[in-house]
DNA sequence: TTAGGTGCAAATGATTTGCAATAAT
DNA sequence: ATTATTGCAAATCATTTGCACCTAA
């Protein structure tokens, strides 16, 4: 459990400056299961009574993706979504339901190295999502 | 090699009434090596000296996605690509050349089954692409 | 003639830019 | 004082919607 001090520390090592702003879209961003997008952080900044322009989080959302603290996604949804950066994961998200759970592997590592083998391209960074249907969804709408 | 006849076939096997635009934007999408986006289809229709309007290209492009002929992409780039929906293989982007090539794999049809089998999510499709250095441009930037 | 295809204008939504006002060191 | 942070207005870019017009079966 972590608590809005660490944050502060987490802006500084990042050799960020720590404002109240900055800190709140952090722990907005951490305290969410899933992804999260620019204007769910807007309005959870408001519902904390956090004073902030929209504008202000995209620069936020900016700097702190820039340092390696937060993760920028995209779900074919036109607009991006963010997460902390964490150990990595695949998303999976339900068609039906929209629900977004997450899995770890072992696959991809070993994957990245055929890549380099038979490509010569290094990877820096991946970006993978598998779409379909979640348990309770096949269930329900099938 | 195809022929712009082809996408006659193509588009009425999707059950789609085939028209100049529709087969021009088949055949543009078709003769590209990697994804390309919208702003590039219209103005590659205009230099072929087949007038459609963006709209159009946008209707069009929804319908050949629905049909399966078409597969839509993000790269993080804030917009869409498309290219032909053929065989299952995952993008590699250059982050530094902007190159766009391909891998075929065998690992995801396994990680697949370890999601149905771990989670119960059913898979129907996914999105998969690396970013990092191409082989020319670690020689060149490094 | 009738449904589907297209064009044009305008709306929407996400993101960015410029610049002035403000806060922190 | 000087630099970085924020707010506000407006611009930009991708995509969508509404509606009228046109065209092919």
């Amino acid at each position: 459990m972590k608590h809005q001090i660490n944050h502060e520390k987490d802006l500084q090592n990042a050799g960020l400056e720590s404002t109240p702003v900055r800190q709140a879209v952090l722990h907005i961003i951490e305290e969410q299961k899933s992804p999260i997008d620019v204007a769910s952080i807007v309005s959870s900044l408001e519902s904390h009574n956090i004073k902030a322009d929209k504008v202000t989080v995209y620069r936020i959302l900016d700097l702190l993706a820039e340092k390696g603290l937060i993760a920028r996604l995209e779900f074919q949804e036109g607009k991006f979504r963010y997460e902390v950066a964490t150990s990595d994961h695949h998303h999976l998200i339900c068609l039906n339901c929209g629900k977004i759970d997450a899995i770890e592997d072992n696959w991809i590592e070993d994957l990245e190295k055929e890549i380099k083998q038979k490509k010569g391209f290094i990877v820096q960074r991946h970006s993978i999502e598998f779409y379909g249907l979640c348990a309770e969804c096949q269930k329900k709408s099938t």
